[in-house]
DNA sequence: GCAAGCGTTCGACAGAACAGAACAATTATG
DNA sequence: CATAATTGTTCTGTTCTGTCGAACGCTTGC
Protein backbone atom coordinates (compact mmCIF):
# COMPACT_ATOMS: atom_id res chain seq x y z
CA UNK A 1 0.00 0.00 0.00
CA UNK A 2 1.38 3.47 -1.20
CA UNK A 3 0.60 6.48 1.16
CA UNK A 4 -0.64 9.39 -1.13
CA UNK A 5 0.14 12.81 0.01
CA UNK A 6 -1.01 16.18 -0.83
CA UNK A 7 -0.07 17.60 -3.69
CA UNK A 8 0.87 21.23 -2.60
CA UNK A 9 4.19 22.42 -3.67
CA UNK A 10 4.98 20.34 -6.57
CA UNK A 11 7.43 22.82 -7.62
CA UNK A 12 10.01 20.69 -9.94
CA UNK A 13 7.71 18.01 -11.31
CA UNK A 14 10.95 16.12 -13.12
CA UNK A 15 11.45 15.36 -9.40
CA UNK A 16 7.88 14.51 -8.43
CA UNK A 17 8.07 11.63 -11.49
CA UNK A 18 11.63 10.18 -10.22
CA UNK A 19 10.06 10.28 -6.79
CA UNK A 20 6.64 8.19 -8.26
CA UNK A 21 9.37 5.90 -10.06
CA UNK A 22 11.45 5.38 -7.18
CA UNK A 23 7.91 4.39 -4.65
CA UNK A 24 7.03 2.15 -8.00
CA UNK A 25 10.54 0.26 -7.90
CA UNK A 26 10.16 0.31 -4.05
CA UNK A 27 7.18 -1.97 -3.86
CA UNK A 28 7.54 -4.17 -6.57
CA UNK A 29 11.06 -5.23 -5.80
CA UNK A 30 12.23 -5.06 -9.50
CA UNK A 31 10.23 -4.01 -12.34
CA UNK A 32 10.49 -3.63 -15.78
CA UNK A 33 10.17 -0.16 -18.07
CA UNK A 34 7.07 -1.09 -19.00
CA UNK A 35 5.57 -2.30 -15.80
CA UNK A 36 6.65 1.19 -14.00
CA UNK A 37 5.02 2.81 -17.23
CA UNK A 38 1.72 1.31 -16.38
CA UNK A 39 2.17 1.46 -12.45
CA UNK A 40 3.04 5.66 -12.61
CA UNK A 41 0.74 6.51 -15.97
CA UNK A 42 3.65 8.04 -17.37
CA UNK A 43 5.42 7.69 -20.92
CA UNK A 44 7.90 4.86 -21.67
CA UNK A 45 10.16 7.33 -22.87
CA UNK A 46 9.91 9.74 -19.51
CA UNK A 47 10.40 6.55 -17.56
CA UNK A 48 13.63 5.36 -19.38
CA UNK A 49 14.74 8.94 -19.23
CA UNK A 50 14.26 9.14 -15.93
CA UNK A 51 15.70 5.45 -15.00
CA UNK A 52 18.97 6.32 -17.01
CA UNK A 53 19.77 9.30 -14.65
CA UNK A 54 19.20 7.40 -11.56
CA UNK A 55 20.94 4.73 -12.88
CA UNK A 56 23.97 7.28 -13.96
CA UNK A 57 24.43 8.27 -10.21
CA UNK A 58 23.60 4.97 -8.47
CA UNK A 59 20.69 4.90 -7.29
CA UNK A 60 18.80 2.21 -9.46
CA UNK A 61 20.60 -1.06 -10.69
CA UNK A 62 19.58 -2.88 -13.89
CA UNK A 63 20.08 -6.55 -13.67
CA UNK A 64 18.81 -7.45 -17.59
CA UNK A 65 15.52 -5.93 -18.25
CA UNK A 66 15.02 -5.27 -15.08
CA UNK A 67 15.29 -2.39 -12.69
CA UNK A 68 15.75 -2.13 -8.77
CA UNK A 69 16.81 0.50 -5.81
CA UNK A 70 20.42 0.51 -5.95
CA UNK A 71 21.90 0.41 -2.56
CA UNK A 72 22.75 3.74 -2.36
CA UNK A 73 20.13 3.94 -0.59
CA UNK A 74 21.30 2.20 2.34
CA UNK A 75 23.71 5.03 3.45
CA UNK A 76 20.72 7.61 3.41
CA UNK A 77 18.43 5.13 4.86
CA UNK A 78 21.28 4.45 8.04
CA UNK A 79 21.95 8.36 8.18
CA UNK A 80 18.53 8.66 8.91
CA UNK A 81 18.72 6.15 12.06
CA UNK A 82 21.14 7.24 12.99
CA UNK A 83 20.64 10.84 13.34
CA UNK A 84 17.33 9.94 14.86
CA UNK A 85 18.07 10.27 18.75
CA UNK A 86 15.14 7.35 19.34
CA UNK A 87 17.48 5.08 17.79
CA UNK A 88 20.39 4.65 19.79
CA UNK A 89 17.90 5.54 23.48
CA UNK A 90 15.85 2.75 22.41
CA UNK A 91 18.37 -0.45 22.05
CA UNK A 92 18.62 -1.80 25.07
CA UNK A 93 15.26 -1.08 26.31
CA UNK A 94 13.55 -2.37 23.16
CA UNK A 95 15.33 -5.65 23.65
CA UNK A 96 14.78 -5.93 27.80
CA UNK A 97 11.06 -5.35 26.38
CA UNK A 98 10.80 -8.14 23.91
CA UNK A 99 12.55 -10.41 26.53
CA UNK A 100 10.06 -9.71 29.03
CA UNK A 101 6.98 -9.43 27.00
CA UNK A 102 7.96 -12.44 24.22
CA UNK A 103 6.45 -10.11 21.79
CA UNK A 104 7.65 -8.02 18.83
CA UNK A 105 8.37 -4.66 20.00
CA UNK A 106 8.30 -1.27 17.52
CA UNK A 107 10.10 1.70 18.38
CA UNK A 108 8.33 4.75 16.14
CA UNK A 109 8.87 8.33 15.61
CA UNK A 110 6.31 10.90 13.77
CA UNK A 111 7.11 12.60 10.63
CA UNK A 112 4.84 14.93 8.30
CA UNK A 113 2.00 13.60 10.28
CA UNK A 114 2.87 9.85 9.55
CA UNK A 115 4.84 7.22 11.93
CA UNK A 116 7.98 5.47 11.23
CA UNK A 117 9.27 2.57 12.76
CA UNK A 118 12.56 3.39 13.58
CA UNK A 119 13.59 -0.15 15.37
CA UNK A 120 12.05 -2.76 16.15
CA UNK A 121 12.86 -6.00 17.96
CA UNK A 122 11.22 -9.34 17.95
CA UNK A 123 10.63 -11.77 21.60
CA UNK A 124 10.18 -15.80 21.34
CA UNK A 125 6.57 -15.75 20.02
CA UNK A 126 6.48 -12.53 18.25
CA UNK A 127 4.04 -12.42 15.57
CA UNK A 128 5.40 -12.30 11.87
CA UNK A 129 3.33 -8.42 10.96
CA UNK A 130 3.97 -6.64 7.94
CA UNK A 131 5.29 -3.98 10.02
CA UNK A 132 8.86 -3.56 10.23
CA UNK A 133 11.33 -0.72 10.40
CA UNK A 134 10.57 1.99 7.57
CA UNK A 135 7.30 0.70 7.30
CA UNK A 136 4.98 4.61 7.26
CA UNK A 137 1.63 4.35 9.06
CA UNK A 138 -1.28 6.33 9.16
CA UNK A 139 -1.20 7.59 13.31
CA UNK A 140 -4.97 7.22 13.75
CA UNK A 141 -4.65 3.70 13.61
CA UNK A 142 -1.90 2.38 15.89
CA UNK A 143 -1.01 2.48 18.93
CA UNK A 144 1.92 4.53 18.52
CA UNK A 145 0.55 6.84 16.48
CA UNK A 146 -2.49 7.54 19.16
CA UNK A 147 0.08 7.88 21.71
CA UNK A 148 1.73 10.40 20.06
CA UNK A 149 -1.39 12.07 18.49
CA UNK A 150 -2.64 12.34 22.43
CA UNK A 151 0.20 14.45 23.35
CA UNK A 152 0.51 16.78 20.59
CA UNK A 153 -0.94 20.45 20.60
CA UNK A 154 -4.69 19.97 19.34
CA UNK A 155 -3.48 22.46 16.34
CA UNK A 156 -1.07 19.98 14.92
CA UNK A 157 -3.62 17.24 15.31
CA UNK A 158 -6.05 19.31 13.45
CA UNK A 159 -3.57 19.46 10.71
CA UNK A 160 -2.88 16.01 10.34
CA UNK A 161 -6.08 14.43 10.70
CA UNK A 162 -6.94 17.32 7.95
CA UNK A 163 -3.86 16.42 5.56
CA UNK A 164 -4.20 12.66 5.80
CA UNK A 165 -7.66 11.90 6.89
CA UNK A 166 -9.14 8.99 8.42
CA UNK A 167 -8.64 6.53 6.17
CA UNK A 168 -10.58 2.78 7.38
CA UNK A 169 -8.17 -0.67 7.46
CA UNK A 170 -10.90 -2.66 8.98
CA UNK A 171 -13.98 -2.67 10.37
CA UNK A 172 -12.48 -1.21 13.91
CA UNK A 173 -10.54 1.62 12.66
CA UNK A 174 -12.05 4.81 13.96
CA UNK A 175 -13.10 6.97 11.23
CA UNK A 176 -14.58 10.02 12.70
CA UNK A 177 -13.55 13.10 14.63
CA UNK A 178 -15.35 12.88 17.62
CA UNK A 179 -14.34 9.04 18.57
CA UNK A 180 -10.89 9.95 18.02
CA UNK A 181 -10.86 12.85 20.60
CA UNK A 182 -12.42 10.91 23.06
CA UNK A 183 -10.06 8.14 22.72
CA UNK A 184 -7.03 10.41 22.84
CA UNK A 185 -8.16 12.04 25.97
CA UNK A 186 -8.47 8.76 27.35
CA UNK A 187 -4.78 7.64 26.29
CA UNK A 188 -3.78 10.99 28.57
CA UNK A 189 -5.58 9.61 31.21
CA UNK A 190 -4.29 5.92 31.22
CA UNK A 191 -0.99 6.94 30.23
CA UNK A 192 -1.18 3.68 26.93
CA UNK A 193 -3.10 3.96 23.96
CA UNK A 194 -4.80 0.55 22.23
CA UNK A 195 -5.27 -0.47 18.69
CA UNK A 196 -7.21 -3.61 18.80
CA UNK A 197 -6.97 -4.66 15.13
CA UNK A 198 -7.82 -1.07 13.79
CA UNK A 199 -4.85 -1.54 11.00
CA UNK A 200 -4.35 -5.31 10.47
CA UNK A 201 -7.24 -7.97 11.40
CA UNK A 202 -6.49 -9.72 14.75
CA UNK A 203 -3.55 -7.64 15.18
CA UNK A 204 -3.43 -5.82 18.40
CA UNK A 205 -0.95 -3.47 20.27
CA UNK A 206 -0.38 -1.83 23.57
CA UNK A 207 1.81 1.94 23.10
CA UNK A 208 2.87 4.27 25.21
CA UNK A 209 4.83 7.98 24.41
CA UNK A 210 8.28 9.27 24.48
CA UNK A 211 8.13 12.88 26.24
CA UNK A 212 11.18 15.01 26.66
CA UNK A 213 10.89 17.16 29.48
CA UNK A 214 8.64 20.05 28.03
CA UNK A 215 6.08 17.02 27.44
CA UNK A 216 7.03 17.60 23.76
CA UNK A 217 6.98 13.82 21.88
CA UNK A 218 9.74 12.27 20.60
CA UNK A 219 8.09 9.23 19.49
CA UNK A 220 6.45 6.14 20.94
CA UNK A 221 7.08 2.37 22.00
CA UNK A 222 4.52 -0.21 21.14
CA UNK A 223 4.11 -3.91 21.88
CA UNK A 224 2.79 -5.94 19.29
CA UNK A 225 0.57 -9.17 19.42
CA UNK A 226 -2.28 -11.08 18.12
CA UNK A 227 -5.62 -9.96 19.46
CA UNK A 228 -6.35 -12.36 21.81
CA UNK A 229 -3.03 -13.18 23.60
CA UNK A 230 -2.55 -9.54 23.96
CA UNK A 231 -6.05 -8.45 24.92
CA UNK A 232 -6.18 -10.81 28.15
CA UNK A 233 -2.88 -9.93 29.08
CA UNK A 234 -2.81 -6.41 29.25
CA UNK A 235 -5.36 -6.16 31.99
CA UNK A 236 -3.13 -6.80 34.38
CA UNK A 237 -1.33 -4.16 35.38
CA UNK A 238 1.89 -5.23 35.31
CA UNK A 239 2.37 -5.25 30.99
CA UNK A 240 1.32 -1.31 31.44
CA UNK A 241 4.10 -0.75 34.14
CA UNK A 242 6.84 -2.81 32.25
CA UNK A 243 5.62 -0.65 28.96
CA UNK A 244 5.85 2.23 30.82
CA UNK A 245 9.18 1.72 32.41
CA UNK A 246 10.87 1.07 28.95
CA UNK A 247 9.38 4.43 28.32
CA UNK A 248 10.93 6.08 30.57
CA UNK A 249 14.24 4.55 30.55
CA UNK A 250 14.46 5.87 26.53
CA UNK A 251 13.40 9.45 27.71
CA UNK A 252 16.04 9.28 30.40
CA UNK A 253 18.33 8.04 27.68
CA UNK A 254 17.39 10.66 25.59
CA UNK A 255 18.24 13.68 28.40
CA UNK A 256 22.09 12.54 28.29
CA UNK A 257 22.22 11.67 24.69
CA UNK A 258 21.77 15.94 23.82
CA UNK B 1 33.98 12.63 1.25
CA UNK B 2 31.66 11.74 -1.86
CA UNK B 3 32.51 9.69 -4.43
CA UNK B 4 31.60 11.05 -7.65
CA UNK B 5 30.23 9.11 -10.39
CA UNK B 6 31.00 9.47 -13.71
CA UNK B 7 28.55 11.88 -15.77
CA UNK B 8 27.00 9.95 -18.72
CA UNK B 9 23.42 9.92 -19.07
CA UNK B 10 22.25 12.77 -17.17
CA UNK B 11 19.02 12.82 -18.83
CA UNK B 12 16.87 14.74 -16.85
CA UNK B 13 18.87 17.34 -15.02
CA UNK B 14 16.55 18.11 -12.48
CA UNK B 15 16.69 14.85 -11.14
CA UNK B 16 20.58 15.48 -10.86
CA UNK B 17 20.49 18.59 -8.73
CA UNK B 18 17.84 16.64 -6.41
CA UNK B 19 20.09 14.18 -5.97
CA UNK B 20 23.29 16.31 -5.48
CA UNK B 21 21.17 18.32 -3.00
CA UNK B 22 20.08 15.38 -1.07
CA UNK B 23 23.81 14.49 -1.02
CA UNK B 24 24.53 17.18 0.03
CA UNK B 25 22.26 16.89 3.11
CA UNK B 26 23.25 13.10 3.77
CA UNK B 27 26.71 14.82 4.11
CA UNK B 28 26.05 17.36 6.44
CA UNK B 29 23.21 15.82 9.06
CA UNK B 30 20.84 18.68 8.26
CA UNK B 31 21.58 22.52 6.43
CA UNK B 32 19.87 25.86 5.42
CA UNK B 33 19.44 26.44 2.23
CA UNK B 34 22.25 28.85 1.84
CA UNK B 35 24.55 25.66 3.28
CA UNK B 36 23.38 23.47 0.34
CA UNK B 37 23.73 26.63 -1.98
CA UNK B 38 27.13 26.77 -1.74
CA UNK B 39 27.80 22.90 -1.70
CA UNK B 40 26.06 22.29 -4.60
CA UNK B 41 27.08 25.78 -6.96
CA UNK B 42 23.02 26.08 -7.50
CA UNK B 43 21.21 28.91 -7.26
CA UNK B 44 19.29 29.87 -3.83
CA UNK B 45 16.07 29.83 -5.65
CA UNK B 46 16.36 26.23 -7.34
CA UNK B 47 17.32 24.86 -3.89
CA UNK B 48 14.72 26.06 -2.82
CA UNK B 49 12.27 25.24 -5.07
CA UNK B 50 13.20 21.43 -4.86
CA UNK B 51 13.33 21.05 -1.43
CA UNK B 52 9.95 22.22 -1.18
CA UNK B 53 9.33 19.30 -3.77
CA UNK B 54 11.01 16.84 -1.67
CA UNK B 55 9.43 17.97 1.43
CA UNK B 56 5.85 17.47 -0.31
CA UNK B 57 6.26 13.71 -0.69
CA UNK B 58 7.72 13.34 2.91
CA UNK B 59 11.80 12.75 1.62
CA UNK B 60 13.37 15.94 3.31
CA UNK B 61 11.53 17.47 6.26
CA UNK B 62 11.72 21.15 7.83
CA UNK B 63 12.94 21.80 11.39
CA UNK B 64 13.19 25.53 11.92
CA UNK B 65 15.86 26.38 9.15
CA UNK B 66 17.00 23.47 8.51
CA UNK B 67 16.71 20.73 6.33
CA UNK B 68 17.04 17.51 6.74
CA UNK B 69 16.91 14.28 5.03
CA UNK B 70 13.27 12.68 5.84
CA UNK B 71 12.52 8.92 7.62
CA UNK B 72 11.02 8.18 4.06
CA UNK B 73 14.26 6.93 3.24
CA UNK B 74 14.30 4.60 5.60
CA UNK B 75 11.98 2.33 3.87
CA UNK B 76 14.38 2.47 0.99
CA UNK B 77 17.04 1.56 2.72
CA UNK B 78 15.32 -1.26 4.53
CA UNK B 79 14.10 -2.17 1.15
CA UNK B 80 17.64 -2.81 -0.50
CA UNK B 81 19.38 -4.68 2.64
CA UNK B 82 16.31 -6.98 2.77
CA UNK B 83 15.94 -7.74 -1.04
CA UNK B 84 20.09 -8.89 -1.14
CA UNK B 85 20.06 -12.04 -0.40
CA UNK B 86 23.55 -11.73 1.25
CA UNK B 87 22.00 -10.26 4.08
CA UNK B 88 19.64 -13.00 5.72
CA UNK B 89 22.47 -15.76 4.96
CA UNK B 90 25.01 -13.71 6.70
CA UNK B 91 23.32 -12.96 10.09
CA UNK B 92 24.75 -16.03 11.85
CA UNK B 93 28.19 -16.60 10.35
CA UNK B 94 28.54 -12.81 11.15
CA UNK B 95 28.00 -13.26 14.35
CA UNK B 96 29.78 -15.63 15.01
CA UNK B 97 33.20 -14.71 13.71
CA UNK B 98 32.50 -11.30 15.25
CA UNK B 99 32.78 -13.56 19.00
CA UNK B 100 35.43 -15.76 17.54
CA UNK B 101 37.27 -12.78 16.58
CA UNK B 102 36.61 -10.07 18.70
CA UNK B 103 36.88 -7.92 15.81
CA UNK B 104 34.32 -5.89 14.06
CA UNK B 105 33.35 -7.97 10.77
CA UNK B 106 31.36 -6.51 7.87
CA UNK B 107 29.75 -8.34 4.85
CA UNK B 108 29.71 -6.66 1.65
CA UNK B 109 28.69 -6.38 -1.95
CA UNK B 110 29.30 -4.79 -5.61
CA UNK B 111 26.97 -2.12 -7.26
CA UNK B 112 28.03 -0.02 -9.82
CA UNK B 113 31.98 -0.81 -9.40
CA UNK B 114 31.46 0.35 -5.79
CA UNK B 115 31.07 -1.61 -2.12
CA UNK B 116 28.74 -1.33 0.04
CA UNK B 117 28.68 -2.57 3.47
CA UNK B 118 25.53 -4.73 3.65
CA UNK B 119 25.65 -5.72 7.48
CA UNK B 120 28.20 -4.91 10.54
CA UNK B 121 28.54 -6.88 13.46
CA UNK B 122 30.92 -5.77 16.12
CA UNK B 123 33.60 -8.00 18.60
CA UNK B 124 34.64 -7.21 21.62
CA UNK B 125 37.50 -5.36 21.12
CA UNK B 126 36.45 -3.88 17.85
CA UNK B 127 38.04 -0.68 16.35
CA UNK B 128 35.32 2.37 15.56
CA UNK B 129 35.73 2.42 12.45
CA UNK B 130 33.90 5.24 10.14
CA UNK B 131 32.78 2.21 7.47
CA UNK B 132 29.46 1.21 8.27
CA UNK B 133 26.50 -0.46 7.22
CA UNK B 134 25.60 1.54 3.64
CA UNK B 135 29.02 3.04 3.17
CA UNK B 136 29.82 2.75 -0.22
CA UNK B 137 33.79 2.30 -0.50
CA UNK B 138 36.48 1.64 -3.43
CA UNK B 139 37.33 -1.81 -4.04
CA UNK B 140 41.39 -1.81 -4.91
CA UNK B 141 41.82 -0.29 -1.67
CA UNK B 142 39.50 -2.54 0.68
CA UNK B 143 40.01 -5.83 1.86
CA UNK B 144 36.42 -6.96 0.68
CA UNK B 145 36.72 -5.45 -2.66
CA UNK B 146 40.05 -6.77 -3.50
CA UNK B 147 38.55 -10.11 -2.82
CA UNK B 148 35.37 -9.40 -5.13
CA UNK B 149 37.72 -7.90 -7.99
CA UNK B 150 40.07 -11.34 -7.92
CA UNK B 151 36.96 -13.20 -8.85
CA UNK B 152 35.46 -10.78 -11.64
CA UNK B 153 35.47 -11.29 -15.05
CA UNK B 154 39.21 -8.97 -16.65
CA UNK B 155 36.38 -7.51 -18.42
CA UNK B 156 34.11 -6.47 -15.57
CA UNK B 157 37.19 -4.50 -13.48
CA UNK B 158 39.22 -3.20 -15.94
CA UNK B 159 35.35 -1.30 -16.34
CA UNK B 160 35.32 -0.54 -13.24
CA UNK B 161 39.15 0.61 -12.78
CA UNK B 162 38.10 2.73 -16.02
CA UNK B 163 35.62 4.34 -14.23
CA UNK B 164 36.51 5.08 -11.43
CA UNK B 165 40.38 5.27 -11.31
CA UNK B 166 42.80 4.00 -8.70
CA UNK B 167 42.82 7.10 -6.53
CA UNK B 168 45.22 7.34 -3.40
CA UNK B 169 43.69 7.41 0.59
CA UNK B 170 46.92 7.16 2.48
CA UNK B 171 50.41 6.34 1.73
CA UNK B 172 49.85 2.61 1.08
CA UNK B 173 46.90 2.61 -1.49
CA UNK B 174 47.40 0.82 -4.41
CA UNK B 175 47.66 3.62 -7.67
CA UNK B 176 48.89 1.56 -10.36
CA UNK B 177 47.16 -1.24 -12.30
CA UNK B 178 49.98 -3.49 -12.42
CA UNK B 179 50.75 -3.52 -8.96
CA UNK B 180 46.81 -4.31 -8.63
CA UNK B 181 46.75 -7.07 -11.30
CA UNK B 182 49.66 -9.15 -8.93
CA UNK B 183 47.69 -8.42 -5.84
CA UNK B 184 44.54 -9.97 -7.35
CA UNK B 185 46.52 -13.02 -8.21
CA UNK B 186 47.70 -13.54 -4.89
CA UNK B 187 44.56 -13.18 -3.50
CA UNK B 188 42.94 -15.57 -5.69
CA UNK B 189 46.17 -18.08 -4.75
CA UNK B 190 45.64 -17.36 -0.95
CA UNK B 191 41.86 -17.29 -1.28
CA UNK B 192 41.67 -14.20 1.51
CA UNK B 193 42.72 -10.56 0.21
CA UNK B 194 44.08 -8.46 2.60
CA UNK B 195 43.83 -4.24 3.49
CA UNK B 196 47.08 -2.94 5.02
CA UNK B 197 46.13 0.73 6.03
CA UNK B 198 45.60 0.78 2.23
CA UNK B 199 42.16 3.27 3.25
CA UNK B 200 42.14 4.19 6.66
CA UNK B 201 46.03 4.57 8.46
CA UNK B 202 46.30 2.04 11.27
CA UNK B 203 43.18 0.17 9.92
CA UNK B 204 43.57 -3.41 8.19
CA UNK B 205 41.29 -6.05 6.98
CA UNK B 206 41.08 -9.67 5.57
CA UNK B 207 38.76 -10.27 3.47
CA UNK B 208 37.08 -13.75 2.21
CA UNK B 209 34.64 -13.74 -1.23
CA UNK B 210 31.68 -15.52 -1.33
CA UNK B 211 30.74 -17.36 -4.16
CA UNK B 212 28.04 -19.39 -5.81
CA UNK B 213 28.43 -22.41 -7.66
CA UNK B 214 29.48 -20.89 -10.72
CA UNK B 215 31.96 -19.09 -9.09
CA UNK B 216 29.86 -15.26 -9.59
CA UNK B 217 30.64 -12.80 -6.75
CA UNK B 218 27.47 -12.40 -4.08
CA UNK B 219 29.80 -10.47 -2.50
CA UNK B 220 32.83 -10.36 0.44
CA UNK B 221 33.56 -10.97 4.25
CA UNK B 222 36.09 -8.87 6.38
CA UNK B 223 37.63 -9.04 9.50
CA UNK B 224 38.15 -5.32 10.47
CA UNK B 225 40.89 -4.32 13.14
CA UNK B 226 43.92 -1.76 13.96
CA UNK B 227 46.69 -2.80 12.21
CA UNK B 228 49.39 -3.90 14.39
CA UNK B 229 46.94 -6.73 15.76
CA UNK B 230 45.53 -7.85 13.15
CA UNK B 231 48.86 -8.03 10.96
CA UNK B 232 50.50 -9.87 13.88
CA UNK B 233 47.51 -12.40 14.01
CA UNK B 234 46.67 -13.16 11.02
CA UNK B 235 49.96 -15.09 10.70
CA UNK B 236 48.00 -17.60 12.54
CA UNK B 237 46.15 -19.92 9.95
CA UNK B 238 43.60 -20.27 12.23
CA UNK B 239 42.01 -16.50 11.23
CA UNK B 240 42.13 -17.58 7.91
CA UNK B 241 40.43 -20.83 8.35
CA UNK B 242 37.60 -19.20 10.56
CA UNK B 243 36.92 -16.34 7.78
CA UNK B 244 36.85 -18.92 4.77
CA UNK B 245 34.97 -21.29 6.96
CA UNK B 246 32.52 -18.50 7.83
CA UNK B 247 32.27 -17.39 4.22
CA UNK B 248 31.39 -20.76 3.33
CA UNK B 249 28.61 -21.29 5.19
CA UNK B 250 27.25 -17.80 4.20
CA UNK B 251 27.71 -19.50 0.68
CA UNK B 252 25.96 -22.37 1.56
CA UNK B 253 23.05 -20.42 3.22
CA UNK B 254 22.44 -18.78 -0.02
CA UNK B 255 22.10 -21.99 -2.22
CA UNK B 256 19.04 -22.63 0.44
CA UNK B 257 17.50 -19.24 -0.13
CA UNK B 258 17.14 -19.26 -3.83
C1' DG C 1 17.76 51.10 15.20
C1' DC C 2 20.67 49.54 11.72
C1' DA C 3 22.73 45.96 9.02
C1' DA C 4 23.60 41.43 7.70
C1' DG C 5 21.98 37.08 7.45
C1' DC C 6 18.47 33.87 6.68
C1' DG C 7 14.46 31.41 4.02
C1' DT C 8 11.07 32.63 0.83
C1' DT C 9 8.59 34.58 -3.31
C1' DC C 10 8.17 36.46 -8.00
C1' DG C 11 8.47 36.67 -13.05
C1' DA C 12 10.48 36.37 -17.59
C1' DC C 13 13.19 33.76 -20.58
C1' DA C 14 15.71 29.87 -22.30
C1' DG C 15 16.01 25.50 -22.63
C1' DA C 16 15.00 21.10 -21.01
C1' DA C 17 11.56 17.53 -20.26
C1' DC C 18 7.94 15.43 -22.58
C1' DA C 19 5.20 12.39 -25.64
C1' DG C 20 4.60 9.67 -29.48
C1' DA C 21 6.28 7.15 -33.04
C1' DA C 22 9.96 4.44 -34.89
C1' DC C 23 13.87 1.15 -33.76
C1' DA C 24 16.23 -3.08 -32.48
C1' DA C 25 16.16 -7.29 -29.95
C1' DT C 26 14.08 -10.72 -27.75
C1' DT C 27 10.41 -14.02 -26.75
C1' DA C 28 5.70 -16.22 -27.93
C1' DT C 29 2.95 -18.12 -31.08
C1' DG C 30 1.13 -20.17 -35.22
C1' DC D 1 10.54 -21.93 -39.01
C1' DA D 2 8.39 -17.64 -39.87
C1' DT D 3 5.48 -14.30 -37.96
C1' DA D 4 3.61 -11.53 -34.36
C1' DA D 5 3.83 -9.40 -30.15
C1' DT D 6 6.56 -8.04 -26.45
C1' DT D 7 10.40 -5.91 -24.58
C1' DG D 8 13.92 -1.90 -23.82
C1' DT D 9 15.88 1.80 -26.28
C1' DT D 10 16.52 5.90 -29.44
C1' DC D 11 15.01 10.01 -31.80
C1' DT D 12 12.91 14.73 -32.65
C1' DG D 13 9.91 18.82 -32.51
C1' DT D 14 7.02 21.41 -29.47
C1' DT D 15 5.63 23.27 -25.37
C1' DC D 16 5.56 23.72 -20.99
C1' DT D 17 8.55 24.23 -16.96
C1' DG D 18 12.55 24.57 -14.53
C1' DT D 19 15.79 28.04 -13.86
C1' DC D 20 17.87 32.12 -12.14
C1' DG D 21 18.62 36.87 -10.22
C1' DA D 22 16.49 40.18 -7.90
C1' DA D 23 13.42 41.67 -4.48
C1' DC D 24 10.79 40.43 -0.25
C1' DG D 25 9.94 39.80 4.81
C1' DC D 26 11.86 38.14 8.74
C1' DT D 27 14.89 37.29 12.51
C1' DT D 28 19.53 37.88 14.73
C1' DG D 29 23.47 40.35 16.20
C1' DC D 30 25.79 44.51 16.57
Amino acid sequence: MTIQGTDKGDRVQSVVKTLDILEALWQSEGAGVTQLTERTGLPKSTVHAHLTTLRSKGYVVQDGDEYRLGVRFLSFGEHVKHAEPLYAASETPIEDLADWTGERILCSTEQNGLGTVIRACDGERSVSSSISVGTPTYLHCSAAGKAMLAHFDRSKVDRIVDTWGLPAFTDETITDWATLEAELEAVREDGVAYNQGEYLPGISAVGAPVLDNDGDVHGALTVVGPQHRLENEWEHEELHNQLLSAANTIEVNLLFSE
